[in-house]
Formats: structure tokens, sequence, C-alpha cells
DNA sequence: AATGAATGAGATTTCATTCAT
DNA sequence: AATGAATGAAATCTCATTCAT
């Protein structure tokens, strides 16, 4: 006899997770509206308070258990390894995939922070700073060790993951390219720009400006 | 003589832009509200609509001129350079220090295109891809004459775009580089990306300065 | 246990429904503004969203339904009935004892019109001219079986419209003469006019009746 | 030097004018605003006040000035004409075309009184009497005279002037039928109407349902 | 846990009117 | 007599949130 419309059960939260993911991504934070929201979950927006304490509260949410998730699952995947080259290989690997399959998610934690409130701020900022000290540690590992030569380590942490991240804002589950071949494609460039490349025309000092090896490539 | 109330003239038009900019970069397309816009410029909301026909309309107003401004800034950047890797540094110069220095206009480019209405978007985007079509030439012209060895010139394109836009969510004026040292830091990365870099321990000789940039010392 | 704000409950609609029609009666639909109409069905502006879409789509829904129920209700009238004289008496009935009893509904019908947006309005239109058939129909009947003369039935049935709607412009209920007295007064000039007058006095005995055709000219 | 844009000199206000009537027309006074009319004058919304003093004074500036020019031109058509008849069929021609040649004019007076502020009001509402006083005369003399043979002088006054406002309401220059035609159905209609009509083939014989009706009365 | 109707604040936009030039 | 930019009030509409049921 009970309840016949709409969602129900243990099952709303989720759908509202999703549902919220996937408007915020659409629209943005402020674009969103929770009548939209609730409408895509299939109960009415009043309802949707049974679940969320606030907007601000759901978007926080769904930033903070993204980033918790990405972190944990960061380490699972470079657990093990020691080698900094392999490490970099294993970030590049891990980040890439994780932002071409979750590319909302990701873009949501990325262009969304400026909503969250100041409390809410500070606590995603330093999930994200931590983030972003695992791959500078293996930078400077790879420093310490010889294995990279780079200018500046920040620099270079912060220029890595805006080329690795930029993937989740052009990347089409259908495209020309599988995802391997973008990963490897991304960790060549990676691996490339922090061991320095060679000099084009290296110990012969003739004019020829040119040579041509598709290294990048040939090296994977 | 002078008009007694708000400000006025043909600088208002000016100020509104400005204003918008500021307000859309700090808390987006949806989250700015003309209140807060009109008392920046120092004028009633309603007084706006002197000046603009619409919100949507001005923010495609601020995207496209920056975006035309931004070509044409590149081409004079570009011209009269013929090498490939030559235009690259160029490339890479023009674009990150445009980034630096209108941190703003190129975030909100960026970021709020999902905010503009489907024809607005359309003709913004198009004006995008004419942009990314100029590093991609360059990238397939270094290819040709063999300075270059990319996996996939498209990926490497969208890498390098992203690599170095990404500068402008984190380059702070006062921050502990100069905006010269930026540069050659990203020259040298994509640079590096760009030729394959040298494997490893390849008994590097020499100073051998390949270029004229300062790639020295970024590498350093 | 009951609600303690506002209004409530499936009665708000028609309170809305009532109220608009008053509202855009005293002042037309431009003239008309929510804040009125919510404060007098004692809610606030932004609650009426919940039960109307726009302002327009409001009345669009009050002209529709009251030309929709029009119709419904002269068929009613009319019936069982055949001889057109009849239908002419049972319409003018009917329709002077509508206009009296709804004027307001009806004058909101006839004069804002003009501020339906042109989907609404060609709908609008259409049910209208429905109505205007029905009367035009019975018209025809009378000149096809000789019981009335008219110089043109099209004229005529506009004529005999503009007579009996202009009814609800004037009429008091506690007037000087009753509905039924008005009724009768109606009826004997619409059948005087769709006869053709018997001369005054005429002094000729004969067939009088000096020729169904448009005797304003003839007389002139 | 000297102005080079828009209307000028001492026909604007003659423009402004009959933009007036026309967007009043069209939109009502309510639905009209001022910077159309200043567009179709060809000037800016400000400047209208050289020559207006408030949007409301135009309004009963033209619906004042039609009235009194009605009233002329209504004495004017009836001077020198004696017999009831015949000043009910100079009344009838005048009045019929004037509503066919001004009929955004006379739709203007008709519809838009409710806009207008109390004294502008009864203003106007007295000119509107002394125009139904010229008809109602006119009736009653021939009632008195015995050429009439209506129920209620004070009813068929405001009847006939439906009957003969509403051919504003249809009235298309260029329709199916002339303006002299249209005067001519017209005439016959309402002098029909004041006679009182012959019953149609007189000794009806059959059951005669007409009784039910309480017409006798009212045509006595 | 869901509904549906309400709130109240605030958003964009409109508009008559003013006024220095 | 015209402009163009301003005012300020008000209009329609949106939306997060509340709450009796």
């Amino acid at each position: 006899m009970a309840r016949t419309r709409g969602s129900s059960g243990p099952k709303t939260m989720q759908a509202i997770r999703e549902a919220g993911v996937r408007l915020i991504y659409q629209h943005g934070y402020e674009g969103m509206n929770l009548r939209q929201l609730a409408q895509q979950v299939g109960i009415q927006a009043g309802s949707l308070y049974n679940h969320i304490s606030t907007k601000q509260a759901l978007l926080f949410d769904l930033v903070r258990e993204h980033l918790e998730q990405l972190l944990r699952e960061l380490d699972a995947a470079l657990a093990g390894i020691a080698d900094p080259v392999e490490r970099i290989e294993a970030f590049v690997a891990f980040h890439v995939n994780y932002h071409m399959v979750r590319k909302r998610e990701v873009s949501v934690v990325n262009f969304e922070l400026r909503s969250l409130e100041p409390a809410n701020y500070a606590a995603v900022v330093a999930l994200r700073r931590t983030y972003e000290r695992r791959l500078n540690d293996i930078v400077d590992a790879g420093v310490a060790s010889g294995a990279f030569a780079v200018g500046d380590a920040r620099v270079a942490t912060f220029a890595i993951l805006a080329l690795l991240t930029g993937v989740c804002t052009w990347y089409r589950p259908n495209g020309r390219l599988g995802r391997d071949q973008i990963v490897a494609v991304h960790t060549g460039l990676v691996l490339d720009g922090l061991r320095g490349a060679k000099p084009k025309r290296a110990a012969r000092p003739g004019p020829g400006r040119s040579s041509k090896r598709a290294r990048g490539r040939a090296r994977r």
C-alpha cells in the first residue's frame, strides 16, 4: 500500500550523489538547483532534506569523499614501488586513468571549490595538498637520486598535475585514442620533461639542427 | 556643471567589463549577481541595462572579446618567425605570460563557457579552436621538419595547452618565481616533451646551449 | 495540526483563479501585478508559482477555461431546440444572462486577448470563432427558412454579438431593470432586427415590408 | 552643429500622438512603454518629456481630444435635421463611419478609461455621457413622436451604442463589405429595433412556442 | 521517507522619470 | 528640443528551505 511514487529506501542517497555530480558538472554548483536534482532522483525537492542537510553540505560531501577516495586509490597504486621513475609511471597511469574514468567527479572537485564555505574550503584544500605532496615527493626523490633534472620541483609538480588533469577536459570514451595510448603519451611527456631532453644536436656541432626520431613512442 | 549622481560617461562600460571579469572570476557567472556588479561600478543595478542587454550578453561579450584579443596578440607574437622550435618558444612565452598577466580573464574564458547559451557557446568554441589550431600547426610543422617527435600531435597539443594554461591557477604576482623563470621552466618542459628526452645517463656532453632561450637555467 | 502559514490545500488554485479574474477585470492583464494577486489569495507572491507557471499562462488558462465553459453551457441551452426563432430566443437568453452573471470573466475574455502570446491567442480565437459560428448558423438557418431577413448574415451575427455583449459593460446587479427584463428587451431588439421591422404606423396596409435587403441605403 | 538625429520641430508632438494611439491600441496603456513610443517617433525616451508631462497626461490628452472631436463632428452631422428617424439615420451613419475610420482612437477611448486617474476619468466620463445623451435624446424624441416603440429608452440607447460601436472590433478596410454597405446594414438593424418588427408572416399558426419569452412586456 | 504547499529573500529585468549637457 | 546616462521603484520569477501531513 505504502508509498507509490518516486525512489525510496537506502538507494535514494546514492541516487542523489550521482545526480548531484552530474548536475554540478553540467551547470556548476550555483547553476544547479535542487528541483532539478530532485526530479532526476524521482522525488520532490522537499524530500531531499530527508537525506541532505543543505545544498552546501551536499557539495562538501561529494568533494571530500572523492578526494579521500582519490588518495586511497593513489596510495594503493603506489604501494610497494620504490624507484622514482616507476613511481612516476604508476602515478601518471593512475592519475590519467582516474581522470578519464571519473571526469565528472574530478571536474567538480577542481572547479567548484570556490563555492565551498571557508571552513569546508579549508578542509578540502588540505586534502588536495596532500595529494599534490605525493607527487611532489616523488619528484624530489627522483631529483635526489639523479633520475630527474628539473628547474624547480614545485613548478614541475604543478605543471605535471595541470598536464595530466587536462585530460579530463577533452577525453571522450569513444575517441580516437584508447585509454592505454593516452596514458602512454602522457607518461612519455612527463618523463621527458622530468629528465630534461638531450640537446637536439648533441655532441656534433654541425648545423644540422634536426634529426628525426619518434623517441617518445620508441621508449615505451 | 557635472553630473551629480553615480558614475557616468563613456567610462561606465569599461568599468562594467572590468568589474564583471573580476566578479565572475571570484564567484562564477551564476554566482555573480548584478547588484554586486552595479555596486562595484558605482551605479544602480537597473542602470546596468543602459550598457548591457542581459547578463548572458555580458558574459558572451567578455569571453569573445578576450578570445579575439588573445588571437590577435598571439599572431603578433608569432609574426615573422618561421622555425618550429622558435615558434614554439614564442608560443610558450606568449601564452604563459598572457595567462599570468590576465589570469582572471583567462579563467573566465576557460571555466564559464558552460554558462553560455548554445549559440554563444558555439561561437566561442570556434574561436578557441582557432587558437588551438595555431599550436597544433606548429607541432605538425615541427614533426614534419624532424625537430619534434611526438606520439600523437593532437594529444600533444592538448597536453601542452593544459600544461601552460595550468599556470593561471597557481601563479601569484609576488610568488617565489618571476615571470621569466616560469616561462623558462615551461619552455623547457614543452621542448623536452616535444623532442623526446635523452635517456638519463647518456653521457651528456658539455654545456651545449641549444637555443637562445634560457633553458639552461631552467634545467639547472 | 493544521498548517499555520498562509492559505493552503487544493482551494488555493481556485482562489487564484477567482482573484485573477477580479484583478484583471479591474486593472487589465498588464495592470494587474502578482503581488496584488498573492495578497488577495493570502500567500506570498513567490508561492503563486506552486500553482501557475507564468502570469501569461494564468491569463491563458482563465480565458480558455471560460470560453470552453461558455461553449458547453451554450450547447446545453440550445439542445433540443430546432426552430430558428426559438434557437435565437434561447441564444439571446443564454448569452445575455451569462454576460450579466459573469460580466468579469466575459470582459477579461473580450478585452485581454491582445495580451496573449501568439500561440495562445490563436487557440483562444479559434474557440471564440466556434462560439460565433453557433449564432451564425442559427441566423443562416432562419434566413433559409424565411423566418429572418437580413442584409448580411455575417454582419448581422457580429452586430448581434456586439449588441448582446455590450450588456456586460453597463449591467449592475441592482440596477433599474431585472435580468429578465433586460433579456426581454434584447430579445425584442434582436428579433426585430432579424425579421425586418414593420414601418411604424405605415398607414399603408399592403404587404409592407419594403425590401429585405440593404434598406438603409434604399432609404437614403 | 545642430541636431542631427531623430525627429524635430513642431511635428514631434503630432508624431507622439499618432504613435501613442497606435501603441496603446496594440498593447494597452499599461502595456505600452515610453521607449517603444520614443523609438517610433524617432527620438530618445527622455526627449518625450519636452512634449508631454507624464505618460498619464498623454493618455488623458488623447482620450479627451478624441471625445471632443467626436462630439463636434456629431453635432455637425446632426445639424439641421429635425425628424427623429432622420436624426437616427444620421447618427448611425456618422457613428459607424467614425468607428470604422478611426477604430484605433475609438478603441483607446473605450477600453483604456480604467487606466485614467480618478480626476481624469471623471472628466472623460462626463464627455462620454454627453455623447450618449445625444442618442438618448433622439430615441426619446422618436418615442414621443410615435416613430419608435422601445421597451426602455435607456437600455435601447446602450444597446444601439454597443451594436454600432462593435463594428470597430471587426471592421477591416479591405473586407468583404464596403463602408456604405456596413452603414446600411446597421441603419436597418437599428431602425427595425426601434420601430418594433412586424411579426414575420403574421398569423403564424402552429403551436407557437414563442410565448414563454417576456417579449410582449418588453416591447410595451 | 515522501508529498505538496508555503516562505522569504533575492535574482534579473523593466520602466517612468530626471537631468547635465 | 534632443541626447544619453542615471535613478529608484517595482515587476516577474527563482530557489533553498521548512513543515504539516
